[in-house]
DNA sequence: CTGATCTACAACCATGTGGTTGTACGTTAC
DNA sequence: GTAACGTACAACCACATGGTTGTAGATCAG
C-alpha cells in the first residue's frame, strides 16, 4: 500500500529535516515535552536565531508545529510526520521481501 | 532500545541521501534487481555523470553498494541500511507513545 | 511608561549540493 | 590493434544550507 499523501517535495523537506543532528535532537525533545523557541535555543551551543532556523525548518517538514501563546512560540513534535516518514522506508523494506521471495520462489522451483 | 551502532554523521548521511527524489527511486530500482550505472543513468533524463554521483552519495551513505563485475558496477540495494534509517524513526514514535501513555496515567491518577 | 524578553527577519559568509562538460583510463568486441 | 563502452574524476556554475550579527515588533513585569 504505497499510498502516502506527501509529494516528492514533501518527502524531501521530510528527509532533508531529519539530515541534521541537531534538528533530531529538537524533535525527539519536543515529543517528549513542549518547549517555547528560546527554551530549545537554551539546550545549544548556538545562536537563537540558529535554533529558530532549525525549528522553521522542521515546520516546513511537517514534524513540528509552532503554537503562539503569549509572547512565546511553543513547539511540539508532529508524530504523524515522523510516521509518514518511516512508513516510506517500510515500503522500501516490502519491496525488498517481495523480491528475495520471488527469487526463492524460482529457486525452489521443483 | 535506541541502540543504532550509526554515528550521527551516518545518520546525517542517510536521511541526507534520501533526501532527493531520484536518489530515492534508485533505491527502489536496485532494491528490485541489479543495475549497472550506466544502466541506471539510462532511466533518468540527466547526465551520466551526476547520475554517478547519486549513485556514491548512496553508497556513503550505506544504502546501496557497489561491485565491479567486467567493466561494469553492479549497483545493489542494502536493506540493512534502510531498516536502520527505519528503526530510528521507530524510536521517535516510541518516545512519543511513552509520552502519551505517561500523560494518560498521570490523568486516570485516581 | 520603561525595560526586559521572545520572536521574526534581513543581510552576510563559508561551505555543500546537484547539475553540467571535458578528459582519462580500463575493458570488451571485432 | 582499434573502436566503442563503462567508469572515474576534475573543474565549473547556480543555488541551498547552516551559521553569524543586527534590527525591529510584540508582549510581559514593575
Amino acid at each position: 500500500m504505497v499510498v502516502d499523501q506527501l509529494s516528492e517535495d514533501e518527502v524531501d523537506r521530510m528527509f532533508q529535516a531529519l539530515a541534521d543532528a541537531t534538528r533530531r535532537d529538537i524533535v525527539a525533545r519536543v515529543l517528549v515535552a513542549e518547549y517555547s523557541v528560546s527554551g530549545l535555543a537554551e539546550q545549544y551551543d548556538m545562536s537563537f536565531a540558529a535554533v529558530q532556523k532549525h525549528v522553521a525548518v522542521l515546520e516546513r517538514a511537517l514534524l513540528v508545529t509552532k503554537e503562539k501563546r503569549g509572547r512565546e512560540q511553543i513547539v511540539r513534535g508532529q508524530v504523524d510526520g515522523v510516521q509518514r516518514a518511516r512508513r516510506l522506508l517500510d515500503d522500501y523494506e516490502r519491496i525488498w521481501r517481495q523480491r528475495v521471495e520471488r527469487i526463492e520462489e524460482i529457486l525452489e522451483k521443483d
